[in-house]
This record gives structure tokens, C-alpha cells and sequence, in this order.
DNA sequence: ATCCAATATCAGTTAGACAGATTTCTGATA
DNA sequence: TATCAGAAATCTGTCTAACTGATATTGGAT
């Protein structure tokens, strides 16, 4: 698994300090000289804490001044997504059904052969890693991004690593998302993925775009029940 | 003004050597203190950069093996050349189409009496722009962007930045598509932005979404007639 | 009370060092 | 020749100590 290091440790001393210490937004943490030897590490750590806080938007550092807290981690609570990162992941899905739809169904009408290889492919490694119960979510990244590089337009391609890009900063930013998942769910997402991929195969857009739509609507409804 | 700080020129120039030396996913990266060196920097900020590399995905650091390409930041298709550019602008309109009848949709049924205001005044400005037959491209995009603000969604409106840089290089990169409008094309993108706004207004989603289609059609003939 | 200058503090950066993990090279053995 | 264990080289992770320039604070003069 993560085999610990120290500025890990740091970060969620960090974490724990803002939310014990009941620091608020626009509060100062303590120095970096001052959390080294509160943690009872080097600042060279605390310093690769802080700049992994200040890339995930919880702190802002002000040279000469200090670090400050910018957005309150929030605070796990049970099997609950924080507020604040349900309406981000609300959102998401609002953006996926739009964009990853319209990529569906022009994949279907415009996919050439090597194009269906590379789905084909991506498909058969997601349906093995969801089988392994292992972690998915690579897999599952790749399927889609081949589905829209199979629309053969850069645009839409860029626009899928935005996205994504935002989406996994916003997630990031929260609490994790991964949670074991129940075998019927498994059996059920491998489907979804299945019935997108064969309309595409069947060059079929308006069935690649409606399954396409109801996977993502069942994924919303996986993650915010 | 930000003054840019020398961890953000590596952060940079790393995800630039990932481009151009085409470095794919596993690959490994130099060393930090060949980069330290390739940039004429520390080891340490280079370090910094790499834990937000790493932090973003786009790295992993094995201990003791070195830095690995983990996901590939999006890149931008500069290197596509200019001949493409019809193609490009084709492909432009497709995901606009997609995303920004969406967005419109949205707009109507969710803008605060705030955002409407943004609208109408920047509608006022564009047809202001329109009318006196001048360069109205910024005041288009204000009015675009608007709407996307209007969605309340942040990854909406990430993505619409993300797809406008995207269109406006590809674009200059080829030939300046500013061009004498003749008179009844000038009333006629002031039509049809107001079918959009009065649909945002009147807060029907469907009219709003079916405006903005037929914006972008139309707009796509004018461009390519 | 107000303003200004001296002072203290802080993030950003540099250099050099060492431990521990991993890869690569090398040479001996089968 | 092929293989494999050990040695050497390389790399990340961590530490120490120092300096710079930016920012905040303090204290004194007005």
C-alpha cells in the first residue's frame, strides 16, 4: 500500500491542526520553522506538505508574510460526501452528460477500425480490473478518453482532458471517493460500459449517446444514492 | 501582477519536456538533479515541482528509481498545422454546439437576477460593438461567457475557457478570420444573440438551448458559407 | 494619536550531505 | 554461453545551515 512518508505525516498534521485548532478562513498556520519542530521534522517536509496543500487550494502561501488557510478541508463524516464536494461532483455529472454523450455518438458515427481496436482494448482491461475488485478508475478514464479520441476531433479530445483534469482537482481536493463496491454494482457497470461499446461498434450514434447517458446517470446515482 | 515564482517555471518546463521529448506514460523522467542542472535551478525547487507534478497525477516518484510519467498533461495541439484549419474550425462549432446549447439550457433555468444583469449589459455592449461595425470578437465571448457563468457551474465554465484558448489558437495560427460583414449579417448576429438572451430571460430552457444552436449554425455558415 | 524607520519574522531559494531503496554493471560459476 | 549473486552507481527522501527579499511589527519621534 502507501508506504508512509513523512511529509505525508506532515500534510495530515497540517489537516488536523487547521481543523483542531478550528482554523478559520484567512487564519495563519504557524510558521515553517514552527510546524518542523511542532511535527519534529526537517522544514525541507513541512514545506513539501505545505506545497501539496497549496497545489489541493487548502492554503495559500504569501512570501514574507506566512501561509494562510484558503478552503477548510473538510471534515470526514462517515459515508458522507462533504457539501461542498457533492455539488462539485453534481456538476461533473452535469458536464459529463453533455459532452461525453455528443462524444458517443459521433465515436459511433466516425470510429475507424484501429479507433474500435483501442475501445476494444480499453474495454477488456476495465472489465478485468472491475472483476479483480481492484481499483478502477484508470481503466475507466481510458475507455472514455479513447471514446472521444475516436471522435476525431482534437477539440473534443482537449475538452476531455480538461474535464477531467478539473474534476479530479475538485475530488482530489475532498475526501475519497473510492468505496468498496457491491458485485451487483460491478456486474452493472461492466454492462453499462458493454452496451456503449457495442453501439459504437454498431457505428449506431443515437444508441452509443442514450447508453452513454444512462451509464453516467446510474454512476450519479452509484456515488449520491 | 504574479510575480511567477521559480517552482512554477519547473513545474512548467517539466510538463513541456514531457511534450516535446514525447515522453509516454511509464517512461522515466531525468533525474532531479539532471533537471536541476537542465534548468539551472535548485534541486529542491525542482523537487517542489515534481511533488506537485506528482500531486496532479501526472507523476509518480519511486524512491530510489526515480520520477515516472504517470498520465500525460493534456497536450495542446499547437504542432497541427494551419492547412487544418478548416477541419479545426468545423470541429469548433461540433463541441460548441454540444457544450454551449447545454449551457444556454442551464442559463435559463438557473441565472440569478445578478447574472442576468451580466447578460443584458453585455448583450448591450455587443450589440453596441455589432452596430458600429467594429472588431466585436471580445464582446461576443463576454456574452458566451456570461451565459456559461449563469450555469452556476464552475467545471461549465472552466471548460468553456478551456475550449475558447483552444479555438483562438487554433485560429491564429491560421488566417485572421476577421472580415467585412456585410450589413444584414451584423442585424442578423444581433437577432440571434437576443433569441438567446430573451429565452435566458423569460427562463425557457429549451428555447434558450435551440437559440443558441441556431446561433452557432448560423454562425458556422457565415464563417463557411 | 500619527507617521516613519528600525527590527524581527517569514517564505523562497541555494548548497551540500547522508541514508536507504533500486537499478545496472561485473565477474564468477555452472 | 547463460545465469546469477554481489558490487557499484544512481536516485529519491530527508536533514542542516545559510542567505535573500518581502512583509509585519514595534517603538520612537513628531
Amino acid at each position: 500500500m502507501h508506504e508512509e512518508r513523512l511529509a505525508d505525516r506532515a500534510y495530515a498534521g497540517i489537516v488536523e491542526l487547521i481543523n483542531t485548532d478550528d482554523l478559520q478562513i484567512g487564519d495563519r498556520l504557524p510558521s515553517e520553522t514552527r510546524l518542523a519542530e511542532m511535527f519534529g521534522m526537517s522544514r525541507t517536509v513541512v514545506r513539501e506538505a505545505l506545497v501539496r496543500l497549496a497545489s489541493d487550494g487548502f492554503t495559500e502561501a504569501r512570501r514574507g508574510a506566512g501561509s494562510f488557510v484558503k478552503r477548510r478541508p473538510s471534515e470526514r463524516l462517515g459515508s458522507h460526501l462533504p457539501m461542498q464536494n457533492l455539488a462539485a461532483t453534481m456538476g461533473s455529472y452535469e458536464v459529463r452528460l453533455v459532452l461525453e454523450a455528443e462524444a458517443a455518438r459521433l465515436a459511433a458515427q466516425r470510429r475507424s477500425a484501429e479507433q474500435m481496436l483501442v475501445i476494444e482494448r480499453a474495454m477488456d482491461a476495465l472489465r478485468a480490473a472491475l472483476q479483480a475488485s481492484g481499483p478502477a478508475h484508470v481503466e475507466d478514464m481510458e475507455l472514455h478518453r479513447a471514446i472521444f479520441e475516436a471522435t476525431a476531433n482534437p477539440i473534443f479530445v482537449s475538452s476531455f482532458d480538461h474535464m477531467h483534469d478539473e474534476i479530479d482537482r475538485i475530488l482530489r481536493a475532498g475526501v475519497d471517493i473510492s468505496r468498496s463496491r457491491p458485485p451487483a454494482a460491478i456486474n452493472a457497470m461492466i454492462e453499462e460500459h458493454e452496451l456503449v461499446v457495442d453501439a459504437i461498434r454498431a457505428q449506431d450514434g443515437d444508441a452509443a449517446a442514450l447508453a452513454m447517458r444512462w451509464h453516467l446517470w446510474q454512476g450519479r446515482k452509484r456515488l449520491m444514492p
